[in-house]
DNA sequence: TTTAATCCTTCCAATCATGGGAAGGTCAAG
DNA sequence: CTTGACCTTCCCATGATTGGAAGGATTAAA
């Protein structure tokens, strides 16, 4: 099987199957004699593996980890689920992080009449020299809109 | 005042200020003999802006858009309010998304033992060849664990 | 068989907002 | 006059991903 159909099977482009395996995250494949790459379903399973990880929002690093995890039949259990309840405690710092923003905007934009006159409550509110209001800045590790995208 | 005294009394740090200046967010200021950059109590209230604007998770793009309008005293509030619930949109929408996978991590989670033995319903499912289960795929334009921070 | 389309390869760049650091100039206090 | 704290510009790194260019390989149709 060529890169393009692994992709497919997969469901991670061929760029990123690229991508993994120069970081070390999957293995170098085989390649045909003209330097093609050949996987196997073997190799497709694993990269379902890892699509399915990213699709749950893990990053890399910790997709490393599940990977060796999965193949090693020896693992304690409780080492996966420290990885996912981690994960989990991310994901959900990082809702209430939002919900804070949504939750100012959407007060900030009741109060706002939204028609043709300049005066906006929103505006205020962004140039208002007080101390900060409800919505909490966002941590410095996590950012709240990356672009990075998982598939 | 020097950036970094405009750094210390807006939040902004000395070298998102360069950025900002760089790119055009906010014009370029006047320099002494030497070079180095001078600050007004205005132009510190304009980086105010900007910063709770990030703080709210506003895009650069954004927030560009919203400083114009808050420098035009003839704005229509709807055009403020249009950004803020477009953004509100983007913003409930990642909420979402995130919600659906901590969800669906902490039922893989709950029925995990998570003790030294290797049976782990985790990697069960991330390795499962069946259709995707509850967990939606991120967005491909909007990551879910981007790093970029405000601040 | 020639040719065109569709793959594949590697390499480099861009995204977004931010931080880190080097190399070097400036300024104020001791 | 030195020291330390500032400032300047410039380049690099982050994370995951996409885009594209330049060139070789394979395949299918003409």
């Amino acid at each position: 099987m060529n890169i393009g159909q692994a992709a497919k099977a997969s469901g991670v482009s061929a760029k990123m199957i690229r991508y993994y395996e120069s970081i070390g995250l999957i293995p170098k494949t085989l390649r045909t004699e003209s330097g093609y790459r050949v996987y196997s379903d073997h190799d497709v399973h694993t990269l379902r593996f890892i699509r399915r990880a990213r699709d749950l929002g893990f990053s890399v690093e910790q997709i490393a980890d599940l990977v060796s995890l999965w193949q090693d039949r020896e693992r304690a259990s409780k080492d996966v689920k420290a990885i996912a309840l981690e994960h989990v405690g991310v994901l959900e710092r990082k809702i209430r992080e939002l919900q804070e923003m949504a939750s100012t905007l959407k007060h900030l934009a009741v109060n706002c009449h939204g028609d043709a006159r300049p005066h906006c409550p929103i505006l205020e509110e962004l140039a208002s020299d007080g101390a900060e209001p409800a919505a909490a800045k966002p941590d410095a590790k996590f950012g709240v809109l990356g672009k990075t995208a998982a598939r």
